[in-house]
DNA sequence: GCCGTTTTCGGCCCGACTGTTTTCAGTCG
């Protein structure tokens, strides 16, 4: 059984967990926890670094010992100081501490004083009041770990990204009507644009904070206010998301802006540089000495400190801060430089809406051109279209491209991939298309090399244009099929192939870190909706957040070319 | 445990809120 960097990642998190709990160094702790993230971000597997003959230490945040650590991993599967450490804690005790207002200490001392390491023995010995006897526990506390452990129990804890913009973009609309309120942001991961957003920070400007803090927690939505503050509050929503407000003076708004943008791999990176430089930094600006020398605007903030401005969805501490410094950012793709769509589904298929109402949408939508791409025959549960549905097809757009105005149909369809790697209808068939979008939709256990082998088979018939969702995940609910992307970003490449980031919010994949593997490789990412109605080409949005998280510019991006330019590139 | 155009040792981001500990630890972001 192959070892994959996530197998990494979750031992050296769990390795730091169990080392928080028994109070070690605290920066021997984060040096667990940094490795893990960087490791988990990689993309490329760390065996096959190894394979090539990189050094282990090359990776950021990996030194002597850690590199004889992940060694061990590769080759045995296991970590032997992981186990040593299990002897002395319980392995279970680590999912304690995803239990808000339970951290390291107080952990430790549930299972020190009370032998306390599952869920279930916590809320037992909470209801047998047994807590709050301990030692730094009262009766407020234990009640609060109660409410927290039950909820956490109950709930799923991340929100998809589209799911969390209705809630944010609605709650900072409310505060923005409020009296005297002068400015409202929402920053932390949804500004960010990650795929799923734990809860939502606002930053606010007010004439009058306590009046702003007032309006922040009778919102309307609000099931539970968690603290309010001066300056900090925050409340739980009857939808189960927790909102965070931070009301800020105007002279700090930049700083808070960045601050509670993050990430926090992020802040610190750009925190250090602020040291080196002999400046303090934090919520309210940089500092020399006690004087402010920035806050105002972020733009003043990264000046201060020698950096340009950093687009918010590159604030992963991914590079992009050595690129600042070096003065190579990259200009991202804009919603406004996508010129079309790829992939979208019309009534023929299981979408909701005729192909004319679908290209009055992408119209409306800015786009100039839409390809119509239905499921194929294999696909029976969507309709999917055989060879003579599919040529019928092809006339209906014909005729009504020749009395739309500003926009183009283009004929398509999205071709499953079946599970030799052949294609669903035949070639001759796809030939006459103008897009052939390719898609696995079944056999998704397949193992790793057989799938990749798969899609290579798929990606080597000429037909092929676009590759569509190249993972097959669905945030949260289907995991990822086991491929080699390297390999298969290689072979697109090679074919001039573009890989698909499907925009659709349950979707988003191409992931972001293989986005910047495919620019790095030189092949080519198509933004589509995936659209199975006409409201859906709204989701765009949130591909190109994804789009800019892996660092894609316009020239990288099929569709951000115009109907001519594409046209030229099919018939390379 | 990592890291080094001051360093191979001594640093490692910083502030707010809560509850309980009457002066601050723990947690969070």
């Amino acid at each position: 059984m192959p070892v994959h960097n996530a197998t990494i990642e979750a031992i050296f998190d769990e390795i730091a967990d169990l080392l928080d709990i028994q109070g070690a160094n605290p920066f021997r702790v984060r040096a667990y926890r940094n490795a893990a993230r960087t490791i988990g971000d990689l993309g490329t597997d760390v065996k096959a670094l190894m394979d090539q003959g990189t050094a282990l230490t090359d990776i950021p945040g990996v030194g002597d010992d850690l590199a004889k650590k992940i060694e061990e991993i590769v080759s045995t599967g296991k970590c032997e100081f992981l186990e040593r450490l299990h002897k002395q804690l319980p392995p279970a005790i680590t999912d304690l501490l995803k239990i808000p207002g339970l951290g390291p200490k107080r952990v430790k001392v549930l299972w020190r004083d009370l032998k306390i390491q599952t869920l279930e023995q916590l809320l037992e010995a909470a209801r047998e009041g047994r807590i709050q006897e301990l030692p730094g526990f009262g009766e407020k506390t234990e009640e609060k770990i109660v409410e927290a452990a039950q909820a956490h129990l109950s709930q799923t804890h991340r929100f998809k990204l589209a799911v969390a913009a209705q809630y944010a973009e609605g709650f900072a609309a409310h505060m923005r009507r409020g009296r005297g309120i002068e400015r409202v942001d929402i920053a932390g991961s949804f500004r960010r644009m990650r795929e799923t957003v734990g809860d939502i920070d606002l930053i606010v400007i007010a004439r009058d904070a306590g009046q702003a803090m007032g309006r922040f927690t009778s919102y309307e939505e609000v099931k539970e206010i968690l603290a309010s503050g001066p300056t900090r509050g925050s409340v739980v929503l009857k939808a189960g998301i927790q909102v965070d407000v931070r009301i800020i003076p105007k002279e700090s708004y930049g700083a808070a802006l960045v601050y509670f943008t993050g990430s926090k791999a992020h802040n610190i990176a750009i925190r250090r540089i602020a040291q080196d430089k002999g400046f303090k930094m934090n919520e309210y600006g940089v500092f020399d000495g006690d004087r402010r020398i920035a806050g105002e605007t972020e733009e003043s903030v990264y000046g201060a400190i020698g950096l340009p401005w950093i687009a918010p969805e590159l604030r992963e501490d991914r590079g992009e801060v050595e690129a600042a410094l070096a003065g190579t950012l990259p200009q991202l793709i804009e919603l406004s430089d996508l010129r079309g769509d790829l992939h979208a589904h019309s009534k023929a298929s299981d979408g909701h809406n005729t192909i004319r109402e679908m290209a009055k949408a992408a119209q409306a939508a800015g786009l100039e051109y839409v390809a119509i791409t239905e499921h194929s025959r294999r696909l029976t549960v969507a309709r999917g279209l055989d060879a003579i549905r599919l040529v019928k097809q092809g006339g209906e757009i014909d005729r009504l491209n020749r009395e739309l105005d500003g926009i183009t149909v283009l004929k398509g369809i999205e071709v499953d991939i079946l599970e030799d790697g052949t294609l669903d209808l035949p070639d001759s068939v796809l030939a006459r298309l103008d897009v052939v979008v390719a898609a696995v939709h079944s056999r998704f256990d397949l193992p790793r090399a057989k799938q990749t082998q798969r899609i290579l088979a798929a990606l080597d018939n000429p037909v092929v244009a676009i590759l569509a969702h190249p993972f097959g995940r669905l945030i949260e609910q289907r995991e990822p099929y086991d491929v080699d992307m390297q390999k298969i970003i290689r072979k697109a490449k090679a074919k001039k192939i573009a890989l698909e980031l499907n925009a659709h919010p349950e979707r988003l994949d191409l992931l972001d870190i293989y986005c910047q593997m495919a620019k790095q490789e030189g092949a080519l990412v198509s933004i589509n909706s995936d659209a199975h109605s006409t409201y859906e080409f709204g989701m765009l949005r949130f591909g190109v957040g994804q789009a800019r998280r892996g660092w894609l510019e316009k020239k990288d991006v099929l569709n951000a070319r115009s109907l001519k330019e594409l046209r030229a590139w099919r018939s390379k």
